[in-house]
DNA sequence: TCTTAACCTGAGCATATACTCGGAAAAACT
DNA sequence: AGTTTTTCCGAGTATATGCTCAGGTTAAGA
């Protein structure tokens, strides 16, 4: 951000500008985004995209960090939430279940980030995600572990995030629209809890 | 593919534009690739890109269907070779081993594909390897039934082939080159072997 | 009210990239 | 050798996109 902006009159342009960016990617894709058509679609002249973004890019790193922090919230409220004295496999569902809604909600733009934009991997926010997801992981299964008696190897740890990772990026951004997300998200629920207590 | 080569120079020459498609893509992503690059770094002109190629979309489609066509080659032959009489989370290793080998072989195309390229999923070659990894698993399933006496569920299929590529892209695509790939694998093929006996 | 700071404007320049086309050179055919 | 087909060439055109800058407008502060 070249200069943060201090009325509220700035502050709305911006957030037009990130509004327009969003709709941008999701109907054209990010070969679309080009500065030009972020102006004119949020209204306001080229200048003033420059006046506070360096560049697309820029604008880019802005839309996943919210979309991010978003998902780190949902994590972090959904664990603070936890009902210690219900199963581990409602809970798992529970947890899945608004991890599928929220990556659901927010699906057309996320497929263009994942699929096409060549930094996401390399933001700070990405790389705070991910960490923020095994302290998530970790927690939960310290609480598992008090209330249940389960430990768990790295690898064990590391396959079920990366599975369950697979199967909710599958459903939201590359399966059919028809599919019937439910059911499977009730087996993955079942899969990970029996996996937790019987390795 | 405007115009088929018929003389081996030409076949040469458009060999040449592959290579270099592959090599630029690799070191400067899918931004980097333009077709006055190809043309420099193949050694011939830009018109005679544009002879056999209409535009830089089929060479990388070109490239994504070599890539993904050996992919399917080795599925079949893995599934033609495999042993009835070894067990199944033996057969299921070495399965997993080799497709990790060849994505790990080419990771670094590969994750410019995946990553990248905007139009990968709606390539052809792609729904035929997704229709292919249908076939091989069902096929596998199908020896398994007859040497186990096991059925299974679509949903159980369905979340062990998104598991198992969650990982598989987990590993090869964004984990540390330092992270250690054979227990995971060990690992997975002993999970999904289960799975299946136990479902 | 006057001054200053924040904000906005959009024509226009620089650059990059896709793609064409007229014609030359090499190979194949007869 | 003569003819035809294939292959190759690369300057040049059209277009799109990033980005600047000089100056005008609006709001806040004194």
């Amino acid at each position: 951000m070249k200069k943060e902006p201090r009325q509220a009159r700035s502050r709305a342009s911006v957030e037009a500008m990130l509004q327009a960016s969003a709709r941008i990617l999701e109907r054209h894709g990010y070969a679309g985004l080009s500065t030009n058509a972020v102006a004119e679609v949020a209204g306001v002249s080229i200048g003033s995209v420059y006046e506070y973004f360096p560049g697309k890019e820029a604008i880019v790193a802005r839309l996943a960090e919210s979309l991010l922090a978003e998902t780190t919230d949902l994590l972090q409220g959904r664990l603070a939430m936890t009902d210690q004295r219900s199963e581990l496999n409602v809970a798992m569902r529970h947890f899945l279940g608004a991890l599928h809604a929220l990556m659901h909600q927010h699906r057309r733009l996320l497929r263009v980030l994942v699929f096409q934009v060549p930094y996401l991997h390399q933001l700070p926010a990405t790389r705070k995600l991910q960490q923020e997801l095994q302290t998530v992981l970790q927690e939960g299964l310290k609480r598992t572990h008090e209330q249940y008696r389960v430990s768990v190897s790295p690898t064990t740890l590391y396959l079920m995030s990366t599975s369950a990772a697979g199967t909710l990026m599958h459903m939201v951004l590359m399966a059919p629209p028809s599919m019937e997300v439910d059911p499977v998200l009730d087996a993955l629920a079942e899969t990970l809890s029996k996996w937790l207590l019987e390795s």
